[in-house]
DNA sequence: AAGTACCC
DNA sequence: ACAG
């Protein structure tokens, strides 16, 4: 039997999940998280007592839609200053929360199925949408070098991803993504335009009535 | 512009 | 469409 028939006769192992090419440097994991699910969603607990979830000002001063919160050395913030990445929550002062151990391992074991061997994240953001929340398109542009890749972790109920180009006028693709999806971008499609369209009303089994995202960078 | 407003 |  030759290595190709039995891949496509196989199921896929825990952590191997068929990559979806998206663009060039780009995929989607399907599934990619479910084997850690349980160690996530005690992750995520943990993060979020530590260091609670809050809706973050624009520069321009509109109150984001999105909740969001970190872990990790450095965690990324917005507020009438503009975006960056610190090593305290502003909101307590206090240094951002660990990053959880399941976290940081996924994160490297699906950026490494993506073709982003030594990923060594030091920021994760946590973004929970609750219905009607969602992200405009924009790029990740506050880390210091773009030589890493994005590594983002879909929980709960589900999105449209909004992946567009490198300028802003690019009309995106709409990626469905569903609990446990990865979405892994870097190399040529690094500073690509991306966000999320308003998320619908659901419940999901685990998460109840929202959607979180773990984003994972190398910020600094 | 990690946002909202307004027009069709 | 719009500005910083």
């Amino acid at each position: 039997m030759t290595p190709d028939l039995f891949e496509s006769v196989a199921p896929p192992l825990p952590g191997e999940a068929a990559a979806e090419p998206l663009a060039e440097g780009a995929v989607v994991l399907r599934g990619f998280a479910l084997p850690a699910e349980a160690a996530l969603l005690d992750g995520l607990q943990r993060v979020v007592a530590q260091a609670p979830l809050r809706r973050m000002v624009t520069p321009g001063g509109f109150t984001m839609s999105v909740a969001m919160t970190n872990c990790g050395a450095l965690g990324w913030v917005s507020d009438r200053r503009g975006y960056r990445y610190a090593p305290r929550d502003p909101g307590s002062a206090l240094p951002w929360p660990a990053m959880p151990q399941a976290f940081a391992r996924l994160a490297v074991a699906a950026a490494a199925r993506a073709g982003f061997p030594g990923f060594a994240p030091d920021a994760c953001l946590v973004n929970r949408y609750e219905p009607g929340a969602r992200l405009t398109l924009h790029q990740d542009r506050n880390e210091r070098d773009f030589g890493a890749p994005i590594v983002s972790v879909s929980l709960g109920l589900p999105a449209v991803f909004l992946f567009g180009g490198r300028e802003r006028s690019e009309r995106p693709r709409r990626i469905p993504l569903a609990h446990g999806d990865v979405v892994v971008w870097g190399g040529p499609a690094r500073l690509r335009h991306h966000g999320v369209m308003p998320v619908k009303s659901g419940d999901h089994p685990l998460l109840g009535g929202c959607r979180v995202n773990l984003t994972f960078r190398r910020a600094a």
